[in-house]
DNA sequence: TGGTTTTATCTCAACGTTGAGATTCTCAGT
DNA sequence: ACTGAGAATCTCAACGTTGAGATAAAACCA
């Protein structure tokens, strides 16, 4: 069995031989990269039969999962979703349009923003789970449970070896 | 030892613990898309130090590796880069300019257009490889080879599973 | 208190990608 | 030869993100 990254390294080591070892990481790096790619493309056909971005979906499913009161700062997101300022000001005034978050200002600290669920927003939230979910079930189907458990147990010491943080 | 992936679960844990099992694919899927962000950051900054976009250098290497006469048709490279055909177009045009590659039109074919390496373009590849893989064996110094081995696999059969189809 | 630094968010122009449509060309059928 | 279907590439407006800078508030310190 192989697959496109099977064919890159194979490439690779008939025009540059020399390369070797050296090519060993491209294994798991390209794969990573191509799986997440494969994953981009579902993510944004699910979000569209929704009528919401998936960068949307992102920020709906990090307020919902920090509990009540389904309240985060701005600030927040920029760690726990990897984007920048400007993105997550464009995300939230859509959202905020849409209906599915307001903006909430801190009475103590008149700097901060806090983004919280609209009761419409932790609905669609929440019945948008049980699909989503039901996806990544069809994604990782056909996979040996244990294979899966121990891959996403090496991704976890690279995430960490990378200092990914955890969402405060 | 936890990432924030292991946080996001225990969010989900506590806030709908009635998802259970239904959470399992996230402990991999969601490590694949943070690890890329990861590798997609690490490439960025690699590229903007040698002058070269992160897509540019991604065209560079698949005709570098495609071997003599380090020439594609437009068309193989929306397979290869999995990206649209106008972002090719918008590649092309600015590594032309650069004088990293040309457009050949075919002999056979007028409607093909080959993108061919130039000397100074396959020049600059052979120099960048030895930085580019350098920095992929760091980036996973510190995990065990096997470990990696094995989460490669997975990825390869999931990769499989979903049409990952090879270069032509 | 007054002045400086730091923090939190928003603004906005530049950038790359998308995706539908236009263009140009090939080829099979008549 | 002519026609129509299909293929390969390019065009271009819309979109989301980036990243530097602006704005405003809080914290620190003299």
């Amino acid at each position: 069995m192989s697959d496109a990254v099977d064919a890159i390294v194979g490439q690779w080591d008939q025009e540059r031989p020399e390369l070797g070892d050296a090519l060993w990481p491209v294994q798991l790096i390209a794969r990573v990269q191509r799986m997440n790619r494969i994953l981009d493309r579902e993510a944004k056909v699910f979000c569209a039969k929704h009528g919401v971005e998936w960068g949307e979906f992102d920020v709906l499913t990090t307020l919902r999962r920090s509990g009540p009161p389904y309240a985060l700062t701005a600030g927040a997101f920029l760690k726990a979703a990897m984007v920048t300022s400007g993105a997550i000001t464009n995300r939230i005034d859509k959202m905020e349009a849409k209906g599915l978050v307001e903006r909430v200002r801190d009475g103590a600290d008149r700097r901060t923003v806090r983004i919280k669920l609209t009761e419409h927003g932790k609905q669609l939230t929440d019945t948008l789970m049980a699909d989503h979910l039901g996806r990544y079930a069809r994604l990782l189907d056909g996979l040996d449970p244990e294979e899966v458990d121990a891959a996403a147990a090496l991704l976890r010491k690279f995430l960490e070896l990378h200092g990914d943080a955890s969402i405060s």
